[in-house]
DNA sequence: CGCTGGTTTGAAGGTCGTCAAGAAGGGTGG
DNA sequence: CCACCCTTCTTGACGACCTTCAAACCAGCG
């Protein structure tokens, strides 16, 4: 069992332990990997003939755009994210999914799908779970657009992907690498990249993080903290049910 | 088999044909029925013991309050829909559910539904799919708070709402019963209910819809439409893969 | 009739977007 | 090593959009 093959295998057995033969049918599920070049569409919306990612390696992001042209980024993804498995049961994928840095996926179909469902439950469970827990961060992000101003959109957000990449070790509380643009951020906030930017130099100039040359360098974590009114119940979601 | 043991056999079989004895397991899922009067939480965030329920008759939300006391409704449901289907795995619930009329529902357990993932992978695979089907309105809703104006945002959220209202026999092309209070729709919307009340009358002088007493009229969808730039294809997901 | 929840309107101000232009990097080729 | 590119970042000025505050209005209901 490779790297490769372990990455899913991690983060469904935060929520219930697997057998080996249900290991061993994700590792089958993650036997072909794609390698792809930084900021490619991996998929664009409307396509059919539906393949799931699961991110291996590198940073991805689901986006929708719009008839004038404006971009919404979705999510962000990093290593062990699945990547469109809301739509691998639609007929044409409701969303475009792009590469943020070089990335390394493995895929499967929506058959591939249906067969675990019908003969690993548990894992289909786990699953189900884990879809469930990538739409708890999507709602979050619902919530930062809707009822954040700009300088708590974007403390709330750099805040909670640091928590996300921590889990995966890809972060400390001190900071983590960050090779987002600024119109990438802005994408995903609802604002203008122009803003983003003010918005960044706020923060620097009341000594709460840096982010330059794909750094973010986190000063205060408390303090964003405040600013961002960040609780992080909705990650938390435990992982072993009683 | 009464109306109430239907709603959720209707919807699923939008996707895949169920036999009678998965027909029957859905059933069962709905028959304890709890009526609620309007406007009452049937359901607050952190609270464990994790129900989700089944809407069968009238409207409900979904919603999280930040500490400072705002309000971001996350979702509507309709009769037939699940609330809070995303967190009945969790230990507690990421978000809060209430009533926006009275309404009735029914509900079950996480157990349930590993029992039903156990025995019933075609159901499983259907709640799924009805799962992902609720997510991409979610995510259209996300786009919509990140990437479009007030006026398009509330013009997008009439017609969408309108177009799911029609799956259920609530709604016609010329408008449809719509309770909301401006509150409601700001806080769905992330605007403040006074720019709400601008919106609706700036739709009303332009001949698109009036919105008055609790019903919708809708003068002029093309025009609005194209006011929303809407496009219905997130909703249309196709109910029978081949 | 008066209360309550919801709607409507105006005025003032703040947040954020747009436009325009320049600076700073990073990569490429001479 | 330098010149030149391109992408990304940075800053200022201005205005649009949206919020907030305050007050009036309206409909339903006890």
């Amino acid at each position: 069992m490779d790297t490769a093959a372990t990455i899913l295998a991690r983060k469904l057995t935060q929520y219930i332990e697997l057998s080996p033969d249900e290991l061993g049918c994700l590792d089958r599920l993650q036997a072909h990997n794609r390698s792809f070049e930084r900021r490619v569409n991996l998929r664009s919306e409307g396509e059919s003939g539906q393949q799931c990612f699961v991110l291996q390696d590198g940073w991805a992001c689901c986006y929708k755009l719009l008839l004038n042209g404006r971009r919404q980024i979705i999510n962000f993804a990093i290593p062990g994210d699945f990547l469109g498995l809301r739509s691998v049961l639609f007929r044409v994928s409701d969303h475009s999914v792009a590469s943020v840095t070089p990335v390394r996926v493995s895929s499967f179909s929506g058959r591939e799908l249906f067969e675990i469902i019908n003969k690993f439950p548990r894992v289909a469970a786990a699953i189900l779970w884990a879809l469930s827990c990538e739409e708890a961060i999507v709602v979050e992000h619902l919530v930062n657009l809707g009822r954040r101003n700009a300088l708590e959109r974007v403390a709330h957000f750099l805040i909670e992907f640091g928590e996300r990449l921590q889990v995966v070790g890809l972060a400390s509380d001190q900071g983590y690498e960050c090779p987002f643009t600024q119109e990438d951020l802005a994408d995903a906030l609802g604002l203008s990249a122009i803003h983003v930017n003010r918005i960044l130099r706020q923060l620097r100039e009341r000594q709460l993080l840096t982010l330059s040359r794909g750094s973010l360098q986190i000063h205060d974590l408390p303090g964003l903290a405040a600013v961002a009114q960040f609780s992080d119940q909705y990650l938390d979601q435990d992982r072993r049910p009683s």
